[in-house]
DNA sequence: CTAGGGTTAG
């Protein structure tokens, strides 16, 4: 605002040109229109009237959009009244404002009923349908456009872009090419994108060495754009080039930038980034903020939230519903409330992000019925609202609700069925799990790595090694089996149902390994046994890659130490968890480790490491402990223990009392009972289950369906041989396995939790990362990517030094021979040598003086397809110069680098020859060619 | 000196 300010008290100035003086108003008045600072702008249509001059037509037009903009009809209709007649200009404001509001056909209205039009009513409104989706009336229009220009073209072809059509909008460019009229920066931005959505690295380098052709090499928004493209396309170097060769940066580079280092995992540079940025917009704010959120960096992403409102910035809609996710992160209501109160205010009810995250936000804070408040006053609802309100419900266990909600949603997504299946998965409904997922698959539904990953964690849950190899042959076969979510998924599905050869295999061949994976190989490890193994993961871990050890690996660790009985280094891991890792132990790490003490006999120091928590023990801690007592008759600390249990949890009780069933102590048993009945302790039912032939059976040990053995075997003999029956319980975790035709029990100590599964924890997190990301990440984009499309080999050719980068594939060859011939064709160059890049350095000099010997008195240098980095620009040239030097009779050409996409080929060898003939025939003044008409004089 | 096309976040 002060500048708006600053520049009004110029225009009190007297300014001695008249233009002059219009042309600053008009600035202004734009600025108060892009600002939205409707107050400022009607002060500034005031002082106009007043000193006479908002009647000039070039103000009068500004103050029309202004209050267009504004949607101050009153003040339009007056406007329109003063103005004397509707000429074109105001006539195409008309149209382009009747887009802008939705009112397509009305603009269309105005657009027949105009006496003559000129090209910008003609775009206005080819944009303007294409901005609804109204690709073929567009294109009607688009066919019989009698101006075809520059800007209709890019309209056009940016439009399909927005509607999908990404091959559609590349044969409108090279349609656009091949009559005549050149792109421009902003029609390179749109081929950018349409390469960068179409993820193909080619296509890209080929924009990118017209734009150099054409001289928009330093264009900012053709670099911002390219950098984009770079980093969808996994080349974060690329990007990083491109960016610290800008001459000109603008927010928009710099907010691009800072993203990389989010890609990078390097938070803290992006905030280095962020903090050190010339100019910060409110996308800027919000993409750190909702960075900062999505890497679950909550309250750094609450801080700079607040630190933003204290900078006066007010948030736009995407910093709201970011920081609202922060706070359902860390599950602060009360501060979302306020936010939620405050966007009441404002106004914003009706965006769909903001009230996607009230729902999400509700839903975490176990209020449903408030999700379900704001997720009816949606009128404008997406499927994203669906799909959160569903998980709204299902995290608060109201399954029959989101079941109800999600056969009403209009269109499902992807995303709708796995809300389902991670709803499902979250209240260990296994079973309804593979329901949902039959059902997807069923209604013609494409899982994705999001589906894939629950559904195998279902698996893992059921230790169903059947049904996971199963769902393993579909990741296969949807080319998921790269995917580091889904490889993770399956090694913890194989671990856990002890399948430890393949979940190692699985493990191995992965291209990438995170956090997760690992905690899941190690902890799939420590499960079934092979605790040394497990440490030698970890030690591997610690010693090879960067990932540091999470609370779950740790947990997992101490596992692995118990069972191999290293109570010792168990111990020493425990006591540098806070001072090697900061990582504070919590009640399951101390579980363990009163575990492990218990265990191998140390129970009065398991006992003291139990009082010295500070945080509450869980009830299998204290089960450890008195097992402990039992195991080494330390009676009188189980019954010091069995007291201060008493109040506790109800696990506690049927573990006093089969302390003291175990030592005969029956009296105390049934006492121990009685005070459990009477105080309403009720130990809540176990589950069993048991799949034969694809089919869940489920018993329930109270409910009257409790397990029949007879019953079970029954049904065994069908499927005897592949058939595993378990049973979960949430006090006591027993395993009924099938060996040999014969049931037998598996009891593993310790309770559900106790069990520790930190595995359990790392997928529920991993489900909920999926949640918030696109699951098409930079990753997966990589897979699709493949081998680095690098560039051409060498022809020995006489007569060009071609100097090229990266690979000799045949193809590129072929490419390179066909440009070499073009470029023979057109300049009449000899032919000497081409050089390959990674020699280019040493070669360009000893290439140069080939060409001079074999008698060549003009040479071109041309990079072909470098890295944007402007080695050519910067080295190339200079190479040449000096190669140059010995020879002063001979001139030299250094052009641009070269790219060429398969599908552009034709095309653009013929807009490049324009180029080139252009700059053929400068040759020999000319020292570095940057396109037609661009050549910068020697 | 007035009207039409684009690039960053979710």
């Amino acid at each position: 605002m002060g500048s708006i300010f600053k520049s009004l008290s110029v225009i009190k100035n007297p300014i001695k040109s008249f233009v002059g003086f219009i042309e600053a108003n008009i600035s202004v008045l734009k600025q108060c229109t892009k600002q939205r600072l409707i107050t400022e702008g009607q002060v500034l249509h005031g002082h106009l009237y007043k000193i006479g001059i908002s009647s000039h037509r070039h103000v009068a037009v500004k103050l029309l959009i202004m209050y267009l903009d504004f949607r101050k009809s009153a003040e339009v209709d007056q406007l329109l009244k003063d103005y004397d007649g509707f000429d074109m200009i105001v006539h195409n404001c008309l149209i382009s404002a009747n887009v802008d509001w939705g009112n397509v056909d009305e603009a269309r209205r105005l657009f027949d009923e105009m006496p003559e039009r000129n090209e910008v009513s003609w775009t206005a409104l080819i944009s303007g349908y294409l901005k609804y989706g109204r690709v073929d009336e567009s294109m009607w229009l688009f066919q019989r456009n009698p101006f075809q220009n520059v800007i209709s073209w890019t309209a056009a072809i940016s439009g399909l872009l927005s509607n999908g059509m990404h091959l559609n909008s590349i044969h409108l460019f090279l349609e656009m090419l091949k009559s005549g009229v050149m792109p421009n920066n902003v029609t390179l931005v749109s081929i950018v994108r349409a390469s960068t959505e179409m993820v193909d690295f080619t296509m890209g380098l080929t924009a990118l060495s017209l734009s150099i052709k054409l001289g928009y090499e330093d264009d900012v928004s053709v670099c911002n754009s390219l950098i984009t493209f770079s980093l969808r396309l996994g080349k974060l170097e690329m990007a990083r080039l491109i960016f610290e060769k800008m001459g000109k940066r603008d927010v928009i580079s710099w907010t691009a930038i800072l993203d990389m280092y989010v890609e990078m995992g390097d938070l803290e540079e992006a905030r280095r980034v962020f903090d050190e940025m010339p100019e910060r917009n409110e996308v800027s704010w919000s993409a750190m903020i909702s960075r900062y959120t999505q890497k679950g960096y909550s309250t750094q992403a609450i801080n700079l939230f607040r630190q933003m409102i204290e900078n006066g910035i007010s948030p736009n809609s995407s910093c709201l519903s970011s920081a609202i996710n922060a706070l359902s992160n860390l599950k602060s209501l009360h501060p979302g409330k306020s936010i939620h109160a405050h966007i009441t205010k404002l106004g914003m009810t009706n965006d769909v992000f903001v009230n996607s995250s009230l729902i999400d936000l509700y839903g975490t804070c176990g209020n449903p019925k408030d999700a379900r408040q704001v997720f009816d006053t949606i009128t404008n609802k997406n499927v994203v609202c669906w799909n959160s309100m569903i998980s709204a419900y299902s995290s608060n266990g109201q399954l029959e609700e989101s079941k109800k909600l999600f056969d009403q949603i209009p269109t499902k997504s992807i995303g709708s069925w796995n809300s389902m299946v991670t709803g499902y998965l979250g209240n260990e409904q296994y079973d309804k799990v593979f329901e949902v997922f039959n059902t997807m698959l069923l209604s013609g539904q494409t899982p994705d790595v999001s589906t894939i990953s629950s559904v195998l964690c279902a698996c893992a849950n059921l230790t169903s090694l059947h049904k996971g190899k199963n769902i393993h042959g579909k990741a296969f076969k949807l080319g998921f089996h790269h995917d580091i979510f889904v490889c993770t998924s399956l090694v913890d599905m194989y671990a856990k149902a002890g399948d430890i050869e393949n979940s190692k295999r699985v493990f191995t061949k992965m291209p990438e390994k995170n956090e997760v994976s690992y905690t899941a190989m190690i902890q799939g490890l420590a499960e079934n046994g092979y605790a040394k193994e497990s440490l030698d993961l970890f030690e591997e871990m610690e010693k090879n890659s960067h990932i540091k050890p999470n609370e779950l690996i740790l947990l997992a660790i101490l596992f692995a130490c118990s069972h191999c009985g290293l109570v010792n280094k168990g111990l020493d891991y425990f006591n540098s968890m806070e001072t090697v890792y900061n990582i504070k132990p919590n009640e399951r790490h101390y579980t363990c480790v009163v575990d492990m003490l218990a265990r191998s006999g140390r129970v009065s120091q398991a006992e003291e490491v139990m009082s010295s928590m500070a945080c509450e023990p869980e009830a299998s801690a204290w089960g450890a402990l008195l097992s402990g007592c039992r195991t080494y008759g330390e009676e009188e600390i189980a019954e010091r223990v069995g007291l201060k249990m008493m109040e506790k949890k109800a696990g506690g009780y049927v573990l006093l009392s089969n302390v003291y069933a175990s030592s005969g102590r029956w009296g105390e048993v049934m006492e121990t009972r009685r005070l459990m009945k009477e105080k309403g302790v009720k130990k809540s039912g176990g589950c069993s289950w048991i799949e034969v032939r694809n089919k869940l059976h489920l018993f329930y040990s109270q409910d009257g369906t409790h397990m029949d053995f007879y019953f079970v075997l029954d049904l065994l003999k069908f499927d005897i041989v592949s058939s595993k029956m378990n049973s979960v319980s949430p006090s006591m975790n027993m395993k009924i396995v099938i060996n040999e035709g014969k049931p037998c029990i598996m009891s593993i100590k310790g309770g559900k939790r106790g069990n520790l599964r930190p595995t359990k924890l790392g997928f529920s997190r991993l489900c909920y990362s999926y949640s918030t990301q696109n699951p098409m990440n930079l990753r997966t984009l990589r897979c699709c990517l493949g081998k680095e499309n690098g560039g051409v080999g060498i022809g020995n050719r006489d007569g060009v030094i071609i100097v090229d980068h990266g690979s000799r594939r045949k193809e590129s060859n072929l490419m390179l021979n066909e440009f070499v011939a073009m470029f023979v064709e057109k300049t009449g160059y000899p032919i000497v040598e081409a050089a390959h890049m990674e020699l280019a350095k040493p070669s360009i000099k000893d290439a140069f003086h080939s060409c001079v010997e074999k008698g060549a008195t003009r040479v071109i240098v041309s990079p072909f397809f470098l890295f944007p980095g402007r080695h050519w620009h910067q080295d190339i040239p200079s190479l040449t110069a000096e190669a140059a030097k010995d020879y002063p009779g001979v001139s030299y050409l250094v052009t641009a680098p070269l790219g060429s996409h398969p599908l552009l080929m034709d095309v653009v060898d013929e807009t490049i020859k324009r180029c080139l003939s252009h700059v053929a025939g400068h040759a020999d003044e000319c020292v570095v060619c940057k396109g037609t008409g661009k050549c910068r004089l020697h």
